[in-house]
DNA sequence: AAGTCGGGGCT
DNA sequence: AGCCCAGACTT
């Protein structure tokens, strides 16, 4: 007998088990206890590719308005190839990750020309659309498609990995790769009638958020796998799975100018790449300001300051970074002009209308609607 | 393999 | 305050 057979006798950890066995308990468990979402009432693939999109690090109830939002706006995928691209960055905004959008756009647009309109309908052609990884692929071409392929996301590595105590870094590339081989293998020896790997995969996701739970004591009671759990069996649930920590995230001051002029705002657009691309801002110069240094940086853009306040901090948390922020009202003489480029004045209801500005701001832009101002009260 | 990229809700 | 979430892309 093997070193590996005989740990996995007696402490059955690491060991790989049938998976073959869970499929179908899965699927009959998900047909009777599936969650009612907007995204289940259809298999169109832009359907189910929107909401898998939208879903990607993102909880359940926070994408439900949004979805229902988006398909309203933009019904078909040429809808979607053809928008313009700030009403678009508006229907994302405040759901975070905005290049997943655009991304989505870019791969609208390959749907549109390299497919005529027509959705690929395969894992291995969804993989070649910008945006779609492993974990999406799998899931359009089973829910839409019913291909017999795995989806693996967080919910199916937190839930393989309790169910063989499996004590490998889930964050390692190698493990969701084994863990997709094993799953599709076992989708393609079991499925047929009501057991489809739309079933299993939808079944997994359900099971992750509502029984296996991450972060808290599973309900082991309501499992349908139960009797197949490793990490069950031992009392060890919350052991699994196993993550390496986090690398700290870096602090950034930076000082939020809200410069007005009657009803106007100063805003611009942010560039094309990196954080928070392609959404409006306030002027944010790094570090925290002095109101002397920001009285200047007013000047410095052609405009002419006439009175200034000192806001409230302020303090958003990113994935990576934390923007620890200073803000200033800065009223400004009504001349009329044009800011400095890139900046643009614009009146705030047509921003709040038209223009998409990340959650890192709203402290500031919500102090802004509660104190609104009209030119007559210009000093 | 490690870093980048949002925001919110739960413990 | 820390963790995680229906991840993918870039370097």
């Amino acid at each position: 007998m093997s070193g590996i057979t005989r740990k996995c006798e007696m402490k059955t950890e690491g060991c790989e088990m049938d998976l073959t066995r869970i499929i179908e308990p899965l699927c009959s468990w998900y047909d009777r206890s599936k969650r009612d979402l907007p995204w289940r009432k259809d298999q169109d693939p832009y359907h189910v590719w929107v909401s898998e999109i939208m879903l990607q690090q993102t909880r359940v109830e926070a994408v439900k308005s949004f979805y229902r939002r988006f398909l309203q706006e933009l019904p078909t995928v040429e809808d979607l190839a053809c928008c313009e691209e700030d009403r678009l960055m508006k229907l994302w905004e405040g759901l975070g990750y905005y290049s997943r959008v655009r991304n989505m756009q870019t791969a609208a647009r390959q749907i549109m020309e390299e497919y005529g309109g027509n959705f690929p309908d395969t894992r291995e052609k969804l993989l070649k659309l910008k945006g779609i990884g492993a974990y999406t692929a799998g899931a359009v071409a089973s829910i839409a498609f019913n291909e017999p392929v795995a989806a693996v996301d967080g919910n199916v590595l937190r839930v393989i990995t309790r169910l063989e105590k499996d004590p490998r870094d889930i964050m390692k590339q190698s493990v969701r790769t084994e863990f997709d081989r094993r799953i599709t293998e076992a989708l393609e020896k079991t499925c047929g009638g009501s057991v489809t790997s739309s079933s299993f995969n939808q079944g997994m996701m359900d099971l992750g958020a509502g029984v296996c739970l991450p972060n808290a004591a599973p309900l082991c009671g309501k499992c349908p796998l139960a009797s197949f759990c490793s990490a069950h069996e031992a009392g060890v649930e919350m052991d699994y799975p196993k993550k390496k920590a986090a690398k700290p995230r870096r602090i950034e001051g930076r000082t939020v100018l809200l410069i007005r002029d009657g009803d106007r705002i100063l805003i611009r657009k942010r560039g094309k790449k990196g954080l928070l691309a392609g959404l409006w801002e306030f002027p944010n110069p790094e570090g925290h300001l002095e109101p002397e240094a920001a009285l200047s940086f007013a000047s410095g853009l052609g405009l002419e300051p006439v009175h200034i306040r000192a806001l409230a901090p302020a303090k958003h948390v990113f994935s990576h970074i934390e923007w620890h922020m200073t803000g200033y009202e800065i009223r400004v003489a009504s001349l009329g002009e044009e800011a400095e480029p890139p900046y643009v004045l614009i009146d705030e209801e047509q921003v709040r209308r038209e223009y998409a500005i990340p959650t890192a701001f709203s402290a500031y832009y919500n102090w802004l609607a509660d104190h609104r101002q009209n030119t007559e009260q210009d000093v």
